[in-house]
DNA sequence: AAAAATAAATGTATTTTTTACACTAAATAC
DNA sequence: GTATTTAGTGTAAAAAATACATTTATTTTT
């Protein structure tokens, strides 16, 4: 028994892969590998299968074109203007991972064609993927702003400044030091380690580690990491 | 030229509309027309046609079911388990949409055969649909607590009283009258009219509306309509 | 016409949160 | 041992959130 007279259509996962590497966010593409666009940078996409879910699909997709797993992965909305694709018409749902550049750098090199952009030097991309990529760089400043989010783009440990980096390379604001750590330092989420990192200072920084117990339970609430007066250049 | 040997699937929009009529919030259902689970409670759904995008779908759908046109309608998420729908798979893309219900009420009633249900009283629905209204209130809970979206539920006109009816119902909680009219004033999105609305009260409340300019500039701000205190009950 | 009843409207003091701002401390390089 | 570099820290002022009770406008009742 099926619904009949309906119209069936090519459903496909890309995925928005955003990562750090200490200093700069990134978008991590691919050259496309078949028709049409062949060879133009992409994002991360595949076809749904019978047997998975849209969550899986993306899972799948991301495992295997670059080799990540057990990453941060959402879905982030449908795109589905019926020209998208020039081929043939394909609903696309966008999902957004987070990663660690440094944790998978070398096996990203090694063995796929993916590459990391600085996402002021991004190349063109195919389709609607540079839509893709702003929706969902809107949409991580929104969530960054009320949930510790941005942590899913550190190693396990990290320290206080590389943290700041972290929040004001994506709204690109400038933060008070001393107001930054406090308000962090206030949420409980970290746990001071003993050793510092000399990596970037003479004096070097002492590293901190996430409280994945706090992290979990308090990850749905309103955190206010950014203020209000600072998200506000978002909409100027 | 299209793509070979890849899987087409159904796709289908699901509207969950949410509407308050003054003291409660309701769901606007319909009792399904064809099998499977005929008769069965249903949100408004329909398939994806060739030539619409998912936004156009969801209005058409909306608007073939209800005769509701140009009402707050927004996407949700995706849905697809590959299960969800015993008959065949279908990918469902799920929409939001707040109206007023008294606007509407005839309309509904004479010519469809939606129905009304009391947030706390719904009926058993088809497929997942029950999870998309969990999903469906989770968000709207989040929403309205950043912006000024529940204004979508009144009509032009309203009180003060009516307002924080509003908001107390969302997140069944109580909240002070001073504090909460000091915060909602304090946004600029209210222009006081010079008539009261007596129906419930002798000394009548003055009707307030929504300054449009005011409303579409700040919408995307965060506006803090609720406070973290109020929101953490929801987290527990 | 006065009194009672009902819900709307309003202000202030206290606490909490956010902001603005500059010097000292630790380690290394020379 | 002096210079250099970045990390780490405190306090006062302003703004926002909270707790809390009486007066006001109008209608209904007597």
């Amino acid at each position: 028994m099926k619904y009949s007279n309906q119209l069936r259509l090519l459903v496909a996962v890309d995925c928005i892969i955003f990562g750090f590497d200490g200093e700069q966010y990134k978008l991590l593409l691919i050259q496309r590998g078949f028709a049409p666009e062949k060879e133009k940078w992409s994002l991360m996409g595949g076809f749904v299968r019978a047997e998975e879910t849209l969550d899986m699909a993306a899972e799948r997709v991301l495992n295997q074109l670059t080799g990540l797993k057990d990453v941060y992965l959402e879905q982030l909305q449908a795109f589905s203007e019926p020209d998208r694709d020039p081929i043939e018409r394909v609903i696309a749902v966008a999902y957004v991972a987070l990663i660690d550049i440094k944790k998978y750098q070398q096996q990203i090199d090694d063995s796929f064609h993916a590459q990391w952009f600085t996402m002021n030097e991004l190349p063109q991309l195919i389709f609607d993927h540079r839509e893709m990529v702003t929706t969902a760089l809107n949409n991580l400043r929104y969530k960054a702003a009320l949930h510790p989010i941005l942590f899913e783009l550190l190693p396990e440990k990290f320290t206080l400044p590389q943290l700041q980096t972290l929040y004001e390379g994506l709204y690109d604001i400038k933060m008070d030091k001393r107001n930054f750590t406090r308000k962090l330092l206030s949420t409980n989420l970290l746990k001071k380690e003993k050793e510092k990192d000399k990596s970037s200072s003479k004096k070097g920084a002492f590293y901190y580690s996430l409280d994945e117990t706090v992290y979990k339970n308090n990850f749905e609430n309103f955190l206010n990491f950014v203020s209000k007066n600072d998200l506000n250049v978002l909409n100027e």
